[in-house]
DNA sequence: CTGTTAGCGCCTTCAA
DNA sequence: TTGAAGGCGCTAACAG
């Protein structure tokens, strides 16, 4: 009973009659303590309803047990599955998680990781905008920083990541092969490392003969509803989209401008979250392993906490091509832009 | 420079050449300090990259500026616009935000409750899912519990919620309005208050002349899919959801079985997360105010943590109705189930 | 096997 | 205005 954020285990020793020394060791599970005592301690405890504080236990052990997380936004579904699988993982492993959410802002990144770190085991960086430059300040914090969705040379810090490269170039020849020449891409946030290996895709995929114009746009549905007019000025076939969220936002554009998709034009995505398939046509798009990128993350994470460093480099992790009923041939005569579209009356 | 982990107030007064408890009073902006030596110790501290150890800073204060929340599903975008509004305005005040997915077991939610109050000053438990009993578990811990969408009478807690009865009231009023006298309901949660008010005000809804028909559902995409051959059973005219994840599904079923909506069968959310708009045809549904819970809750917490109580109670948020393109009078000739919906061939 | 004791890193009186 | 010193609650040697 009472209020058992106050009880202390100097209370449980009075009452079971034994030292906090002996109070500690049952309950950090040590075996060498007679069975009886342990028990009376077990039951005092239980009566006081104690339960030791979590923040005394990590000054004296200098283990918290908590990992942090920072995204660059909780708004957007691509995180939730990563958060949710490294969470789960972590959870089972006794760890509990810290979240940030950097809104997209790489200074707010950098404190929030800073701040982060002073309170957590460990630090997981997903989806990083901020630059080379930041990062290489925690290489010498005794490597307990793990990155997810970001790869840069000459930066020593455990990572894992999904190949957008050759996922994004899957999903230009699949374009191309149906015959698509002229696209548009909906671009994400120039800091992320995700859209600069995306476009570096695209930029290759001129070599099979698809042309890619690339529009600034950014990782949300609103940017990719804001987006559409000014793609269509370059009149292409198709639209691919730097992930889903963008997709959507453009999809609601162009059903807006009475544009078909796909019979007028093409659309994808990227990401395959759980809403691309329900999407009205279902999109076409890369399933990135979001719950495996979690899992690695955790996994990297306890790999640090228990040798210091990583066993081994984690592979770069595919995201395989979906097709679905968002793409389709070019229509023979491709459309006349629409007023909206030219932003001619 | 340096592991700045590792570097602690001994040192920056060492190189400062002052004490720790000057170290102490500059870095938490006590104005005593002669201004050049607050200047030394500045510099000390930059210089070494000093930042104050978190944990040993709560231990010694009490206060570990951390909330904890716990969700029943990370999964569903409707918690993370909760917990993101709550994330922001916690962040505000220098607060972080502790996560923990119960995955809609209401036994892990009373126990990561338990788990976080050891290392939080405040708990916001989202859509509990534990019992009365449970809860009433943490009514003497000093008030330092908060609760979003969970009314229990005799339960002494703050606490913020959705009026989800007015709200499905209003969307069994729309339906009502445009005819339709047979729904079928796909049910949430039996241990969710948001699933007790939602069917409670479907039940008074017969007095409208709206007959509803409970089918057990849950809270996802895939409990919605599952849910809709059995529903179609009753032969509704509409199908109502317990939230807009269930609706997605639903939706994708029904256009699986080749039934038109809303030209066959209406449809209806609630919550109107960000993607009911984007289905196709666009949701109606009941605008819950996930921001206004998120931003409510730290209100009360801020509150308990100032003054040890809320200020005051807070009113139920309404949830207005949204009307889209997913409802419609229904056909004047009732479908026929069809052979995939009765289970015969 | 159990108790005593020295920290963990920081904050905060209390004297000076 | 500054420094010395006593905790915060717990763990982990070290004795006994």
């Amino acid at each position: 009973m009472g209020r058992s954020g106050r009880v202390t285990i100097q209370q449980v020793a009075d009452a079971a009659g034994v030292s906090i020394a002996t109070v500690s060791r049952v309950m950090t599970g040590a075996e060498t303590v007679r069975p009886d005592l342990a028990e009376r301690v077990r039951r005092a405890a239980a009566e006081l309803g104690y339960r030791p504080n979590a923040v005394a236990q990590g000054l004296a052990t200098g283990v918290t047990r908590m990992v942090g997380v920072v995204v660059p936004n909780l708004a957007n579904p691509y995180f939730y599955d990563v958060i949710k699988a490294l969470n789960a993982a972590a959870g089972a492993d006794g760890y509990r998680t810290l979240i940030a959410d950097a809104n997209e802002d790489p200074n707010e990144e950098l404190e929030l990781s800073r701040g982060l770190l002073r309170q957590v085991d460990a630090l997981v960086v997903v989806s990083p905008r901020m630059s080379a430059e930041a990062l290489r300040e925690f290489e010498d914090r005794s490597l307990r920083v793990v990155l997810v969705n970001r790869v840069a040379i000459g930066i020593g810090l455990p990572a894992v990541s999904v190949d957008s490269f050759t996922a994004m170039l899957e999903i230009a020849g699949h374009l191309a092969r149906l015959g698509h020449t002229r696209v548009a891409y909906l671009a994400g946030p120039e800091q992320s490392w995700q859209q600069q290996e995306r476009w570096r895709a695209l930029s290759q995929a001129a070599a099979f003969g698809l042309r890619a114009t690339s529009v600034p746009a950014g990782a949300t549905i609103d940017a990719g509803y804001g987006a559409v007019d000014e793609a269509l000025r370059s009149q292409p076939t198709a639209i691919m989209c730097h992930n889903d969220l963008v997709a959507f936002g453009a999809l609601a554009r162009l059903i807006e401008l009475g544009v078909d998709v796909p019979g007028e034009m093409s659309l994808t995505g990227f990401d395959d979250i759980e809403f691309a398939r329900y999407a009205t046509p279902p999109l076409t798009t890369a399933a990135s392993p979001q719950r495996e990128l979690g899992r690695v993350a955790w996994e990297l994470v306890s790999e640090i906490l228990a040798n210091g460093r990583p066993t081994a480099e984690r592979p770069l992790l595919p995201a395989p091509l979906v097709v679905r009923a968002s793409t389709a041939a070019p229509a023979t005569r491709p459309r006349r832009p629409s007023a909206a579209a030219t932003g001619r009356p």
